[in-house]
DNA sequence: TTATTTCTGCAACATTGTTGCATAAAAGAT
DNA sequence: ATCTTTTATGCAACAATGTTGCAGAAATAA
């Protein structure tokens, strides 16, 4: 599906700088960085780039990926819709390269804490990825 | 032990504005976001209570127990000297109240992520507390 | 008490994130 | 295509977090 269907199909008008996150999220397996995205989109206001963030983020379309050193993370939510949009994530942030991916669990880690109800639940683990091992 | 001693055994001077830290985050079971360690610091520079945070975190006397919306929760380290200072924490934050607390679980649990080395991880569980939940 | 090391406070600055408002652009109707 | 309504954008101003350099003050060691 190209993305101004996307765009409308989330009852979100198709502008430029939408179109333009979205392209510049790329696949969605990948959190990108905000300050990353402010130098891609250097053509769009700052504060319209906060705001369309935090319309996507509304609509369902991307999430906040972790927070760390006062950045925030975006990415797509391209992968977790067949979890009807939990936002049950886990990011991985390889300490090298920087990339910090969106990794899915094959199985589910079910844990419970006593006398509290548990509404979301974030992971965030570190280390070195896949490529910067070898 | 008492606060001035706990300095002296990790290599820190003894210093007004540390000890106010320390008795300021408490027991150690909940993590205090910054600005409220800062209203209640205000007689100190809001400089100095930054360098003196991450030097107790250098020190591994507390910990960054979380981010959210750009502002970090700090907490004692009383708990988790028995896991050698892993930082690999549990925090609970309670939608209602606000509070933080740092959770210990009983059992490990214990995935991997295929292809990746992990180095730390840190989650974050969001929900209802007991006191809440009544 | 003196000397040395470290910490503190001040000023200045960079970055992230927010709000109000006038203008511009998108979607639907004529 | 044009007009109208609704929503989005850009600008200005602002608040908060976090950082750096440096002089003076406080804590430790001698």
């Amino acid at each position: 599906m190209d993305a101004a269907t996307t765009l409308k199909n989330h009852d979100l008008r198709v502008t430029k700088i939408r179109l333009a996150i979205l392209e510049a999220l790329g696949d969605g397996h990948q959190a990108k960085p905000y300050g990353e995205l402010q130098a891609a989109l250097g053509e769009f206001d700052r504060t319209t780039l906060y705001r369309t963030l935090l319309a996507l983020i509304d609509k369902g379309l991307i999430h906040k990926a972790l927070e760390e050193n006062g950045e925030s993370y975006y990415a797509l939510c391209g992968g977790c819709t067949t979890h009807a949009h939990t936002h049950d994530h886990i990011h991985f942030k390889c300490n090298d390269c920087g990339t910090v991916e969106c990794l899915h669990l094959s199985s589910e880690i079910g844990f419970t804490l006593p006398g509290v109800v548990m509404h979301s639940l974030e992971i965030t683990a570190k280390g070195t990825c896949k490529a910067c091992s070898t």
